[in-house]
RNA sequence: GGAGAGAUGGCCGAGUCGGCUGAAGGCGCUCGCCUGCUAAGCGAGUGUACGGGGUAAACCCGUACCGAGGGUUCGAAUCCCUCUCUCUCCGCCA
């Protein structure tokens, strides 16, 4: 969410900026409904005022036969009263509701471009393996392999679920604790194991309501939701709190599923594991200093990349551009895996910037010092990593021309030691 | 699921038969004084949001906020209704 002040002072430069993203955002509606709510809250406060005088002045009166007329008079103006501060509402409501479908200001330094096309290549790294055979797709090492099972994970739920047998169970597994102790012990964040369902306030807390709700899965019976991305829960921890300067900056990580509805993928990566509507990641979140917010960018992306660098994948850095940015995102750097399986880099993990738009909607403050006005933090989150994708880039990257997999040195202590993944 | 208790400022905690309570008292914190250091002591101050004035700020005026929403009333932290959450006991249960 934007600042109301800002907005209303410089609604022309917010256009621009906002345009950049491209899909046109209208404000015209908002500069109407600002007036009118100023008008009606000083209307409002002015009778009020007067309300409270009066209605003081016939409490300290002993004889209320004196003050008769002041009374009826003070039924009059309290019905004003509530009738201003109906439309005041209704003008708020509104107001509310345009804010809150408002995207944040896209960085200054992020590359302006209307599409995916314009964003920017900043690095790549390592070695892309060579076959001395076609490389096959993970779909087909997994099945081979008996560790992906597409076909039962269709019968159990339904397209875009999966399961993971033997040796893919347990490199699942691997995984996920080898990026955890990466980053505790190595990166110093700290380990958060949080609800997969959250409610609505936690939701529209970092920004996926109330435009998003088509993507998300919601439960029958309480008001909760699935969720997309650890992101959500582990951000909303310090909603309306109050930090203390010397806790910043604070980095948590979470590992936790993920459940997507992918509306609007209909027909696209159908086939394995790279889109499904549950997934597991292990996630990176930081609360930070606002003049610190783009230095810890810079640190979350290196910490992600540090996953892949240990894993030896080679992959590469992309600064996301205007049109490509999320919705709560100021700036955005994506890390894309080389899937030799399928002759492209995919993406992997997505670090953000999300400057105060997410701790405004959230009240997620800090004291700057003993005694001094709380101000918003920055918040920042990436993928570290999404670990489905890591699979698959391990079963793309290390097949072998028998149809094994070896596994990466790193995991092979969260694998008993297996060195290689064969057939039964 | 059954029975009961409760939700007040950064924290603890008081609020009488509705008015003079933004809210006693304490802790914490800030500034000043005192003190050889520390501890203690003394004095003053110490919520947030929004609107208006002044604007570099300080500051001044107004309004709202005592879990959330609604109602009664000239006037509600105080009365009524609904909801949410927390706690205790019983039952059930991984």
């Amino acid at each position: 969410m934007l600042d109301l002040k800002y907005l209303r002072d410089h609604l022309e430069q917010a256009e621009q900026r906002l345009a950049t993203r491209g899909g046109a955002i209208d404000l015209t509606n908002f500069r109407e409904l600002e007036r009118q709510r100023r008008d009606l809250l000083g209307q409002s406060e002015t009778l009020k005022a007067e309300k409270n005088r009066v209605s003081a002045l016939i409490g300290q009166t002993k004889d209320k036969s004196q003050v008769k007329d002041e009374i009826v008079r003070m039924k009059d103006v309290s019905a004003q009263i509530k009738s201003l501060d109906d439309k005041l509402r209704q003008v708020n409501d509104d107001l509310q509701a345009i804010l809150m479908t408002v995207p944040n200001l896209p960085h200054e330094d992020c590359p302006v471009g209307s599409s995916e096309e314009d964003n920017v290549e900043v690095r790549v790294w390592g070695e892309k393996p060579s076959f001395a055979f076609e490389p096959k797709a993970h779909w087909d090492i997994g099945e081979g392999l008996d560790i992906l099972d597409f076909e039962r994970g269709v019968k159990l739920t339904g397209a875009r679920f999966t399961l993971y047998k033997g040796a893919g169970a347990r490199l699942e597994r691997a995984l996920i604790n080898f990026m955890l102790d990466l980053h505790t012990e190595q990166h110093k964040y700290v380990e958060m194991l949080p609800p997969f369902m959250v409610n609505r306030d936690s939701m529209t807390g970092t920004g996926q309501l109330p435009k998003f709700e088509e993507d998300l899965f919601h439960v029958e019976g309480p008001d909760y939701f699935l969720i997309p991305t650890a992101e959500v829960p582990v951000t909303n921890i310090h909603r309306d709190e109050i930090l203390a300067a010397d806790q910043l900056p604070l980095n948590y990580t979470a590992y936790t599923p993920c459940f997507r509805k992918e509306a609007g993928a209909h027909g696209r990566d159908t086939r394995g594991l790279i889109r499904q509507h549950q997934f597991n990641k292990v996630e990176l979140v930081k609360f930070v200093r606002p003049e610190e917010s783009d230095a810890e960018l810079a640190k979350l992306l290196g910490h992600a990349e540090t996953v892949l660098q240990q894993l030896k994948l080679p992959y590469r850095v992309v600064d996301l551009c205007t049109g490509d940015i999320g919705f709560s995102a100021a700036r955005t750097f994506d890390i894309e895996v080389w899937l030799p399986g399928q002759g492209l880099y995919r993406e992997i993990s997505s670090c953000s910037n999300f400057r105060d738009f997410q701790a405004r909607r959230a009240a997620i403050r800090y004291r700057p010092q003993d005694g001094a006005k709380a101000e918003l933090v920055h918040t920042l989150n990436g993928s570290g990593l999404a670990v489905g994708r890591t699979l698959l880039a391990i079963l793309e990257n290390y097949q072998q021309a028998d149809g094994s997999v070896v596994v990466p040195e790193v995991l092979r202590a969260y694998m008993g030691g297996l060195e290689r993944i064969t057939g039964q």
